[in-house]
Parts: C-alpha cells; structure tokens; sequence
DNA sequence: ATGGTCGCGATGCGA
C-alpha cells in the first residue's frame, strides 16, 4: 500500500497536478492539506473517475484538508477530543481529517502556522498539538499514520539556515518539545531513515528563488504507530512536484512524501 | 531589517 501527504496549496489550482501525480506513483492514499475551498468547491471528478472515495474538510481560505483513498474509506472523523478553536467557530474542524483506509487509521493534519512567537495563534499551535496528543494516544496500538504539514522543523539542519530562523516560529523549543512528545510516545518519522542526511526539505517558499536555490525546510511529516512503522519499506519526497519546470502550471510550495507499506 | 511570491477573491491577508 502506498500513502501519500501533499500540502497542495489549493486543490482548485493544481488538480492537475494532483491527478497526474497520483497517476505516475500508483497512490492508494493521498491526503491533502490546504485544500483551501469548501468541499462542493473542490474538483473532485478526476479523482472519483480514477477510484478514489474522498472526504473533504475546509470552510475558508487558507485551512482545509482531504483523504483520498482507493483502498477504502471507513470511520471518517472531523477533528479529534478537544480540538481547540480559534475564535472562529468553525475553522478549527477542517484542520484534522480522519479515516481507515485499507486497515490503516490516517489523519491529513494542517497544524496551525503560530505566526509570530508572540502572537497569541502561537499559544494556540501549543495547545492544539497538546491536545492532538492526547487522541492520539489511542491510535498507537493499531496501525496508524499522523500525516501532514506539522508547521514544525525538528532538527536544525531542518532548516536551510538556522541562524535566519533566530526569531520565528517553527524551530522554537516548545514547538521541537511538542514534536519530541509524539516521537516519546511511540510515534517514529517513517520517512527520515529513507533519505539522505543533506536532502530532507519538504517545503521551499516561494519567494526568492528558494526551490532552486535549495534554500527550504523540513515541515510535513509521516509519524507512524509501531505496528505501522514496521511495515514501512521505502518513502521518499517527490521534489518534482515542487520545481516550475516540471510539471503544468505553478507548483504548490511542498512536495509530496510518498511511503509504502508492506 | 526588509522584501520577496503565491492563492483567494476582489482588498488585503495569510502562508
């Protein structure tokens, strides 16, 4: 079975994209974040005619997040126990999605950005995290994948120059605690043991050149139960899918990262 | 220290 995450950055404009990708790595299960469109709004069709069920969260601009699955899609869960909002009532639901698809419990996760390490969106990326942990607990015991963009680097050769992350969120110690928590628990990164030392960027910003200049970040992780873990027998990041001159149209500002299991 | 580029949806905002 092989399971993807991509954050798309809009579903609407890449699903071309997205199509081809699913097309050219045979993906069973694909979940996605920043879907960025309410479920009706997403161009599914593509999708649906190659086999896949989906289901789809998302209520504004930027938050949303999907599972797609040809292997089936069982048990759909909006959010998890506790899942903190943020003054808007409704945004918080379309952060987490999940599904057994194929016997494995996935969850596409879109964890809150926290800005600033003074905004008050940063007490609340803590929170919802804490809080994520906690459901989580109860899904080590089968097989399980916590997928997504965690809006966190836990190394520092995670980030292309840690000297010019001094003042930002992403590589703060209670953002690296919090991710620490998970992998303590039982939670391992799946894909990190596949790669290369110096190659293990997941996303690259659009501005400046980053991509070719190989200036990015390592963000989106697959963080497997033990049971799962063990039946990891490859993973990669698909960087194609993040450079211009691949591909049509703009690509997303991440990469896909595929893992397969036996 | 600043600004650079995307997507959304019509203007600035969030990433």
């Amino acid at each position: 079975m092989r399971l993807a995450t991509w954050n798309v950055n809009s579903l609407r404009s890449r699903v071309d994209r997205v199509e081809a990708f699913v097309d050219r790595h045979e993906i069973d299960v694909l979940a996605l974040q920043e879907t960025k469109g309410r479920p009706d709004q997403l161009p599914l069709m593509g999708l649906e005619a190659r086999g896949y069920e989906v289901a789809a969260l998302g209520v504004n601009q930027w938050n949303g997040v999907a599972i797609c699955s040809r292997v089936g899609l069982d048990d759909v869960q909006e959010g998890f126990t506790g899942m903190p909002g943020f003054g808007d009532p409704v945004a918080p639901e379309s952060r987490a999605l999940g599904a057994v698809c194929g016997g494995v419990r996935v969850w596409s996760l879109y964890v809150p950005n926290g800005r600033k390490v003074d905004d008050p969106h940063y007490v609340y990326k803590l929170e919802w995290l804490a809080r994520l942990r906690q459901s989580a607990g109860s899904w080590l015991g089968e097989d399980a994948a916590l997928v997504g963009d965690w809006n966190i680097a836990p190394l520092d050769t995670d980030v292309f120059d840690i000297k010019a992350f001094a003042k930002d969120t992403h590589v703060t110690p209670p953002e690296r605690a919090a991710f620490n928590a998970f992998v303590e628990d039982g939670w391992s990164d799946v894909v990190r043991p596949h790669q290369p030392a110096h190659d293990t960027y997941t996303y690259w910003d659009y501005y400046r050149q980053r991509f070719e200049r190989n200036r990015g970040m390592r963000i989106d992780f697959v963080l497997g139960s033990p049971s799962l873990a063990r039946r990891v027998s490859g993973a990669f990041v698909d960087k194609d899918e993040r450079d211009p001159a691949q591909g049509t149209g703009s690509p997303s500002d991440h990469a896909p990262v595929v893992v397969d299991l036996a």
